[in-house]
DNA sequence: TTCTTTTCAGCAAACGTTTGTTAGTGTATT
DNA sequence: AATACACTAACAAACGTTTGCTGAAAAGAA
């Protein structure tokens, strides 16, 4: 009957992958049919396949899309010549606001990653790691330059990683702060932390 | 063939719940799938229902036990005279240890419980509602105090029970601290963002 | 002890659904 | 006329769970 609408320069897959992320991130990966997901479409389930090649194409193009914005800024931060603090609270930034803005996807490909299919399982947690020890880097640099207290630099990023993942409940909550009071306090808290 | 062997005092039933929790932790609640859960006990699917009432019995069941014992220790807690900073530690101490040592059934509850069927779902997520509350009352009376920081008391909960999450990250991790140094180290991060 | 009976706990087979996906066909847009 | 995209119908595979049955262990009676 009716075709997907397409707004601005948006193509039918990128509706659906919009879609995708919202229905993942709601009933989880597995749980989340396809027939669900047409439903939300507004399409029958065997139209999607006219745009997709299969529901695990849309976890993987949903995760790396994710994966590589965060790639680009690391590698944005690392070539600048901020203090290790300020490179941390700059990063921490980009990742709550990223959680706060472009929730349904940062949320999916946090949680639901581990459904990826080989090759692209492997591939992710690669870079997973290797995006952790980059941070880890910078963390042990301000160490050694004093800036940071003596901590395990591994255990401060996946406590920060893992904090930032929490903005999931804020986003639930009713009686919310703003996103901004909200960035304000867990910089406060996660920084506030590190320094000496 | 073969029995389900019960070691010590532990029913049959336990030993599927015990081997549920871990399965349930590796693959995700709606992946795992009976006659998985039942080669990994040893035994087929169908046996299982000699013990157990449904999958979902499994799932609420762990998640029921592990968010009593969290009830029982914060009201312990409560109603200690420590200041609210002693009393946010001691809480926080005992997520980290649960967390390495019960690892997957509180990785399971806290994760999986979305899969909950009603009315245990509502149950849950209203018990949840209430711990989260009852922390951040502690965290506001420490405020007042003047012992921490002024920063929104919702937002560091959130932070510290989702960081406390990430030590799934340091048990799959290969080269990892001890659990006391994790616990150290969480504590000095955690409990140093919140100090005035 | 030995014999009988009840309970426990396993099995294979099948159930009705739901799953992701494909094939073939019609119809609107270009 | 050609292409893009929707539809209906169907597929095999996998799912949680039920049924009916078997043998072993436990309990009671002799």
């Amino acid at each position: 009957m009716g075709r997907i609408k397409t707004n601005n320069n948006a193509s039918r897959k990128d509706i659906i992958l919009q879609k995708a992320a919202i229905l993942f991130k709601e009933k989880g990966f597995k749980a989340a049919s396809m027939r669900e997901l047409a439903e939300v479409v507004g399409v029958e389930a065997a139209s999607l396949y006219n745009h997709i090649k299969s529901k695990n194409e849309l976890l993987h193009e949903i995760c790396f899309n994710v994966a590589n914005k965060f790639n680009e800024k690391l590698e944005q931060i690392e070539s600048t010549d901020l203090s290790a603090l300020q490179k941390t609270e700059e990063l921490l930034r980009f990742h709550i606001n990223s959680m706060v803005q472009n929730f349904d996807e940062v949320f999916v490909s946090d949680r639901e990653w581990k459904y990826l299919s080989e090759p692209y399982l492997s591939n992710f947690q690669t870079q997973r790691r290797t995006y952790r020890k980059r941070f880890a880097a910078i963390i042990e640099d301000g160490i050694k330059k004093k800036e940071i207290k003596k901590i395990d630099a591994t255990t401060a990023v996946l406590i920060m990683l893992h904090a930032i993942s929490g903005i999931e409940s804020w986003h639930r909550s009713k009686q919310k702060i703003s996103g901004a009071e909200l960035e304000e306090n867990m910089i406060a808290i996660l920084v506030g932390g590190l320094k000496k």
